[in-house]
DNA sequence: TTCGACAACGGACTATAGTCCGTTTGTCTA
DNA sequence: TAGACAAACGGACTATAGTCCGTTGTCGAA
């Protein structure tokens, strides 16, 4: 499994820390409510953009998350205590 | 646009610094020889794994290209002088 | 025991990512 | 002026991203 592909869990772990809903996400970054359900199962392989979206939608750069999924190994959540 | 389109401009300027051709780059990559011409043309949106694997083909992390992107102008070339 | 919120799942659908062929154009060099 | 290389372009195609409906199961609160 390319590390990258992770994705899917680090921006579940992101919205519930947040305490968004997928329903509240999917409207926040533009896309349909099932979509996102299945990209964060990880059964969508989103593109670049749609990346984007959620991530603007969650206020995180997108930059950052790849490079916790890259450089880490996951094993510590993404949002330090002070981001919450 | 989103600045994240920008990517296309990027990924060019990279392999170019590199010096392969859009061919050998496909090869690396194991993409189609037009499709690489397509990313880079901006035809194309692709999938986070597809820029993985465009990156790896390039020897350069795809979070330091997201960040480049995310947090420059872009007016600075993405590798250094010490990279080449 | 119901109701509402939440998420997984299903099918059917449209748009587009990505492949595989070939052709064209520009550039550089022998 | 040919010949080789790199890249843009074209059409036709398959796979999958992403939408839009509804349904199911779970859980906590009223």
């Amino acid at each position: 499994m390319a590390d990258i592909l992770k994705i899917n869990f680090v921006l579940r772990q992101i919205r519930e820390q947040k305490g968004i809903s997928q329903d509240k996400l999917s409207d926040l970054a533009g896309l349909d409510r099932t979509y996102v359900s299945l990209v964060e199962c990880g059964k969508r392989n989103p593109s670049l953009e749609t990346i984007d979206k959620i991530t603007r939608a969650l206020d995180v750069k997108t930059w950052e998350v790849l490079k916790y999924i890259q450089e880490t190994d996951c094993d510590k959540p993404f949002l330090g205590e002070a981001s919450l």
